[in-house]
DNA sequence: GGCAGCGCTAAGCGCTCGCTCACCGTCGGC
DNA sequence: GCCGACGGTGAGCGAGCGCTTAGCGCTGCC
């Protein structure tokens, strides 16, 4: 109970990529800050003091707040990546794995709301190559989506008359969990995280075949 | 070929409302800018600016910027409420009343992204009193989609093990248009409008029933 | 045709922003 | 035990912010 970090459920603390400690911290901070605030509201007096430290110990790790977005932004985009690529190469019916996918997606953007917000709503604020770099991560999240379902049609298994608008739609569904996901709402991440997983098969035309866990 | 106006096939104008007609232009400037950079980002001489009016102007009609942001917020969910009320009191099949209010409201948020746009992501930016405003409206917009849903559900039309979580997952959907439509994407308004009433329809167990136009 | 009222502008106030710079404490290497 | 390197601070720079104010020109009324 030292900063209720276990509700993603797998691993406990995320950032430990983030070498330096205090850049560490700074970038939790300015995680929670973007996320209650926005990027533009947010300030990087507010950041710095989140972390413990004076404005100025910002710029000895990042050269400008723009960086520290996308620094979030990368990391995040490559852990979602992540997320939606393990559940499409595991093995199993298409059916099983666009489940899995679709629950484990969720549940990181209702578990991990701030990270995903910031993540998921904050592109514009970045300069254009950096969110050329972002965007085709996000074209990577698209394509792994679209290969389940894609595999379901071609096995039999899905009804999709439109894959690329319902790829998008499923997307979609999942990306706007963070928007209006709380932790003090009635459903906990994996609550949704199954319903959510219901929804999408049904929505693929493989709806209530879900036998087993 | 003004503005391009008639993307949402309903009304020619929006924002008619807005009575003197300065007001209105710095109305619809703002929303633009909103918009495109988000209300934080965006300086009040930026929508004098796009009005064609000295920054001091905006004052005159306004009093602060985020009283603009209000009635902005206002209008677009009063309209949004419309048209969902629209669709939920006609007569007809849930299924029927359903895939009317999926399709028309998606047409909105697709046709008036901008709008959209501002209504649905800045409502942060307002403070505690407006935003207690908005928040009851967006209240009524979610009775009015599960209403339908409970409808169809004690029809026998529909099978919804959770009618409170699919209501969410339902307008989550439509929301989230306005978050990736863009009008240089290879889909219009109606096609996404048409693909989410067959996705939603699907959803709640009335899939491929959507016999008649 | 003078004038009150109103819509609007030019200029600028006070403030806070992102970011910089001169300086300082601590700590490992010799 | 001194010293360079490095992580950090306090103060503050220039710029741009939201918003105000003094005044100007147009327009309708008598």
């Amino acid at each position: 109970m030292s900063t209720a970090e276990e509700t993603t459920g797998g691993e406990v603390e995320p950032w430990e990529e983030v070498t330096p400690d205090a850049a560490r911290r700074l970038l939790v901070a300015a995680v929670e800050a973007f996320a209650e605030r926005g990027y533009h509201a947010t300030t990087t007096r507010d950041i710095a003091g989140r972390a413990g430290m004076s404005p100025a110990a910002l710029y000895i790790h990042y050269k400008t707040k723009e960086e520290l977005l996308h620094r979030i932004s990368r990391i995040g985009h490559d852990k979602a990546l992540d997320i939606l690529r393990t559940a499409a190469r595991r093995e199993g019916s298409a059916a099983e794995r666009l489940a899995d996918a679709v629950g484990s997606f969720v549940r990181w953007h209702a578990g991990r709301r701030t990270t995903a917000r910031v993540v998921q709503y904050e592109l514009d604020a970045l300069g254009p190559e950096a969110r050329a770099e972002i965007v085709a991560l996000r074209r990577q999240v698209d394509a792994e989506v679209r290969g389940i379902i894609e595999d379901g049609v071609a096995s039999g298994e899905f009804d999709v008359p439109d894959v690329h608008g319902t790829t998008l739609a499923v997307l979609s569904l999942c990306i706007d969990v963070a928007r209006w996901f709380t932790v003090n709402g009635p459903r906990t991440p994996e609550e949704v995280g199954a319903l959510y997983a219901d929804l999408v098969l049904r929505m693929v035309g493989a709806g209530q075949a879900s036998h087993g866990s």
